[in-house]
DNA sequence: AAAATCGGTTCATTATTTGAACCGTTGTTG
DNA sequence: CAACAACGGTTCAAATAATGAACCGATTTT
């Protein structure tokens, strides 16, 4: 892993969640030298990725980020793109939809929307890189990303994390099989407890995954016909989000998806 | 400097006039080996940073930058906060108000206002990294900033961006001192033709200068009424500004405000 | 008051970064 | 159409920059 690559890793560990950290904490979690973290914090605080509490000392995310953002949405607007999808899939499923991005090798919300029509609700922060193991969007990459990624998520440690959550290598193997075989990816509080999920794969330029579509709904409302109704929908809808960012859904897998009707 | 630093400048050059760089392009602008320049990008690129155009080749911000900036303006809303402020004061003064903020040695908008009640209007690209020598607000920073940034800009050479930016360093120098008597600063057509601007520093924190407020006009609206009463309003809105955002204006700089009344 | 923990610093050792030269492809030009 | 230039990308010895154990002073905990 290079100097850079450590230094950004340090910048993925601030969530909403965990907005600002301090020394001692970024040694522990990125468990690297106190030394090291510490200068690489230094320079990504001289150029602006993060700043100082200057009472704590703890450091956050900087103004630099706001910027490059701006660029980015401002010329290639991708959020802005798929956000009418998102929406309207919301809306017409009345479930929290959410289309996350692989980035490296963790996931990242781009968007998602929630249309609040029942009572319980899943809580959804869009601001988390979200684990590859125990999510329905992690295992449609796992299953149609590449075999690295795949070899490198069953190489560590399966992190538990709501009890339920897959942590058996040769389990999640056949999990990601399974996904295969269907086309899309269900997670039964893989992630939440109480909190269902189903995914569906996004193609970009070249035949190549870069995220997914994803639905979650609380357990209490899941039965069969619902499933089944959320899978129809996504399989569209990805399609259209693929179409719209300039890929396409491989044929191999809207056969996949024909065959199952 | 350090790879990170090479590594995060290399961000820095996206701007939205130009949004996606080529290999070559970037070992121009950046002025370091081509072997280095890619091993950089392809590193930001498995971290999400940057994204290729698969056609071109040609690089670009990538999604990681999204998450950061919504984890960063969700926790820590600054943008939010000094938004209020900037509306206000472009509202009352019926101009192209910004304020913009020091990372490092560049500086970077934050947050731009324009209520169009005019025929002409300044054209203001929030996404962009302003000049230190040739804008009003890098004038303040220079001024008030620390005296390391100053020598820097000093000792490289001075861009001249509309015919009419100072490229002398003496007579930057000499502006630089004006600026400190006057505790605002003024800029005359520095970046673009036919805009001037007018500026008034931002502090944070133990009377650090973070940023500035911004006014730009264009000259034909350009009076000594119109200058005065937007000095005013800068003087009065960067002390409350200052105040938000947890800082003060140092006495000093006050007591030269008011003696100017 | 002793011990632990915090952010930050030092310097010899080590490992990573570096850049000149090179490769294959694409598009341009005499 | 052959020669050339410009592009993105790759290689490997040489050199520089990253590294981490130990240390520092200041707080906080015990």
């Amino acid at each position: 892993m290079g100097t850079i690559t450590k230094a950004l890793k340090l910048l993925n560990e601030f969530t909403s969640a965990r907005p600002e950290i301090g020394l001692s904490e970024f040694k522990m979690i990125s468990k690297q030298d106190k030394a090291t973290v510490y200068r690489h914090l230094i320079e990504l605080r001289e150029n602006g990725f993060v700043e100082q509490n200057s009472n704590t000392k703890n450091y956050r995310l900087g103004p630099a980020v706001l910027r490059l953002a701006s660029v980015r949405e401002r010329t290639f607007p991708m959020r802005e793109a798929v956000s009418k999808w998102v929406d309207d899939l919301s809306r017409q499923l009345g479930e929290l939809v959410h289309l996350s991005l692989l980035q490296g090798d963790a996931m990242s919300p781009l968007y998602c929307a929630d249309i609040q029509v029942h009572g319980t609700r899943v809580y959804f922060d869009e601001a988390e890189l979200l684990p590859m193991h125990a999510t329905s969007s992690g295992l449609v990459l796992l299953a149609f990303g590449s075999e690295n990624l795949l070899q490198s998520v069953l190489s560590k440690p399966l992190k538990n994390y709501s009890g339920l959550t897959i942590t058996n290598p040769d389990v999640l193997q056949d999990v990601v099989t399974t996904t295969r075989r269907n086309g899309y990816a269900f997670c039964d509080q893989g992630y939440e407890k109480e909190v269902f999920s189903i995914a569906t794969p996004i193609y970009g330029k070249e035949q190549k995954i870069i995220g997914t579509l994803a639905v979650a709904v609380p357990i209490s409302r899941q039965s069969e016909d619902k499933i089944s109704e959320i899978v129809d929908a996504l399989k569209s809808s990805s399609m259209q989000v693929s179409i719209a960012l300039g890929g396409a859904i491989p044929v191999e897998i809207e056969r996949i998806w024909e065959n199952a009707r």
